[in-house]
DNA sequence: ATCCAGGTCTACC
DNA sequence: GGTAGACATGGA
């Protein structure tokens, strides 16, 4: 049986970074993917995943790939990757979406019931794949569960069909989303990617884009809060980010992921402890990193979708904490241990009302926003000024 | 010109 | 406990 080839472009690109080993069959060198089976592809994928283990330390990215089998419906990469809940991928023009995620650049794609994937960096495996798209729960169940308890969400779920809640990390989630403090999606984008240039790693060059990883507390405790600040996008709520990371900085290593651990009420609990978090970036973090299915982010879009559609008493009403409050009760009631997913699927209805995810190039956006700011300010692209202070130390 | 964007904190009633 | 205003910026 023959493998079904990868797509053209990747086949083309081959394996670059000293990723370059071919596969030898009686002893002819096979150097196009396209031409080995299945076999051959798993045993390569094997292998390169234990090269990855032992080329630890050198200066060539490491390289994983592989792939895992998604029956359709049961992930939609365009919905669940598009700006929204994560905020640092982006669609290329023939359907593959690239991103970062732990320090890692992951490329990855639907094929024939699969979920394909390329990882530069750090060391990833099907099981990380796994655990990022939370593939362990079953969608179907999900849904099922939703709409007997309410009906109303089946068409919401029907046009958003492969949505999941992802499995982020916990630190970068938190962070991003105090930067989403009343702001708009495109310029969150922009900001975090901006973040990730000023104060990340960076990762290398992959297809013709430069990556860095998302900053670490420690990088983000150590940065000035002017710096912060004037990140373009970011402006006050830069003063919020450097306070909360020097908040999480006195907590033992590893606190936010040990609320993993701890119930729902008790991770909100602890989350809410920290000066900067209030309810609504706790419930994104406990629900996009922390695995709190029953969490229920109340947003500006959520608000609209509760005046219009299920607490009309409350429309043209301020958003406070009470109300906020009333509401989480409310949809918990509602839609029980997955009031989390109901939420995803109702925020994305009014997001993207057309039930169609946007094709949004954020790295292009990014740099020309940067530009342009540049341009206006009288100042150097901040990429690029970040670029050259990295070559002078 | 005016409003608003995945909020939170503070000062005041 | 409830609410208005501040915080910055740019796109619609």
């Amino acid at each position: 049986m023959r493998a079904p080839s990868l797509r053209p472009k990747a086949r083309a690109e081959g394996w670059a970074d000293g990723c370059q080993h071919g596969l030898r069959r009686r002893g002819r060198l096979l150097d196009n993917k396209s031409d080995w089976t299945t076999h051959e592809r798993r045993v390569h994928f094997r292998q390169a995943r234990l090269r990855a283990g032992v080329t630890a330390g050198t200066n060539a990215m490491r390289c994983i790939s592989g792939e895992i089998h998604v029956v359709g419906d049961e992930l939609n990469l365009d919905y669940t990757l598009i700006p929204g809940q994560a905020f640092r991928w982006f669609r290329e023009s023939d359907g593959a979406w690239v991103g970062v995620v732990s320090g890692t650049i992951i490329k990855l794609w639907r094929e024939n019931g699969r979920v394909v994937y390329e990882a530069r960096g750090n060391c990833v495996d099907d099981e990380f794949i796994r655990r990022y798209f939370r593939l362990e729960t079953d969608i179907k169940d999900v849904y099922a569960y939703l709409v007997a308890r309410d009906e109303r969400i089946a068409p919401v779920i029907s046009r958003f069909k492969g949505l999941r809640v992802l499995g982020q990390e916990p630190e970068e989630t938190l962070m991003t989303y105090l930067c989403t403090t009343a702001n708009s999606v495109p310029r969150i984008v922009r900001s975090i990617e901006c973040l990730a240039i000023r104060f990340g790693e960076r990762i290398g060059e992959f297809e013709g884009r430069e990556y860095y990883s998302f900053p670490t507390v420690e990088a983000l405790s150590r940065a000035e809060v002017d710096r912060l600040c004037e990140i373009p996008g970011l402006c006050f709520r830069g003063r919020h980010l450097k306070a909360v990371v020097e908040q999480l900085i006195e907590r033992p290593p590893g606190w936010l992921h040990s609320l993993k651990e701890a119930t729902y009420e008790e991770a909100r609990s602890e989350l809410l402890n920290i000066r900067g978090i209030g309810p609504k970036i706790a419930d994104c973090v406990l629900l996009f990193s922390l695995g709190k299915n029953e969490a229920f982010p109340v947003d500006t879009h959520l608000w609209n979708v509760v005046g219009k559609r299920y607490l009309t008493e409350l429309a043209g009403r301020r958003l406070t904490r009470a109300s906020y409050d009333y509401v989480v009760a409310y949809f918990q009631r509602l839609f029980g241990c997955y009031a989390g997913w109901a939420q995803e699927y109702l925020f994305y209805d009014d997001l993207y009302p057309n039930g169609v995810a946007p094709v949004i190039d954020r790295i292009a956006q990014g740099r020309n926003s940067q530009k342009s700011r540049a341009k206006r300010v009288g100042e150097r692209d901040p990429a690029k000024r970040e670029s050259r202070s990295k070559v002078m130390t």
